[in-house]
DNA sequence: TAGCTGATTGACT
DNA sequence: GTCAATCAGCTAA
């Protein structure tokens, strides 16, 4: 059963630390590729500089909606980025999804990559994630909670401890500690 | 219509 | 550490 979708009607910063170790899947046709989230960074309302909710007329629409919905957009004209819009309707809010722990479809994901199905990070990045699910603008509006892209509970009893710091490679509001990881995950992308 | 910017990555020096 | 690839949607004219 996907997260319900209460679980996205709550701050950015809460589902943000919530979303970490959670399983995302996606399934294209009879593929079904799914992996751990283990990096995430929250974006707020139009108070946030950095929030395409501040600054990119065509999110409006989704990210004033309500929450349990995923927002894709391209950026650097060929990377893909997935998000998760959070809050109810009128609070605007999302969560940048930025690597994964491969699950399943390992070679599926590392032959849309191009890499060998060993390497390392197969799904860290938010370009590299998206590329290894098959992601695009397509997907952009998706219901997390059903259909095709969801996000799952934990698997089991997970423990880890949750480190938290500046987020990564945007150009306002920089100082914000709104990025979270798990600590010492392998899977965490490197830069920052 | 032209020009600019960006929540990136990978290849190269 | 530097740099090119490449595009949606804005802005200026």
């Amino acid at each position: 059963m996907p997260l319900p979708r209460a679980f996205y009607l709550r701050p950015p910063r809460v589902v943000a630390r919530a979303l970490l170790g959670c399983v995302l899947v996606s399934r294209k046709g009879r593929t079904l590729t799914s992996g751990r989230i283990v990096e995430t960074e929250a974006y707020l309302g139009p108070e946030d500089a950095a929030s395409h909710a501040a600054f990119r007329p065509g999110s409006h629409a989704l990210f004033y909606g309500d929450g349990g919905v995923a927002y894709v957009f391209l950026n650097y004209g060929m990377h893909h980025c997935l998000n998760a819009i959070t809050g109810p309707s009128g609070r605007p809010g999302c969560v940048l999804i930025r690597a994964l722990e491969p699950l399943d479809g390992r070679a599926t994901m590392a032959r849309r990559r191009g890499v060998a199905a060993t390497a390392p990070r197969l799904a860290s990045g938010p370009g590299n994630l998206t590329r290894a699910l098959g992601l695009s603008l397509r997907d952009n509006g998706a219901d997390l909670t059903r259909g095709s892209l969801t996000i799952e509970p934990p698997p089991g009893r997970t423990t880890f401890r949750i480190a938290a710091g500046p987020r990564i490679g945007i150009t306002r509001d920089v100082a914000r500690p709104l990025r979270f990881w798990i600590a010492a995950h392998p899977a965490v992308s490197r830069r920052g």
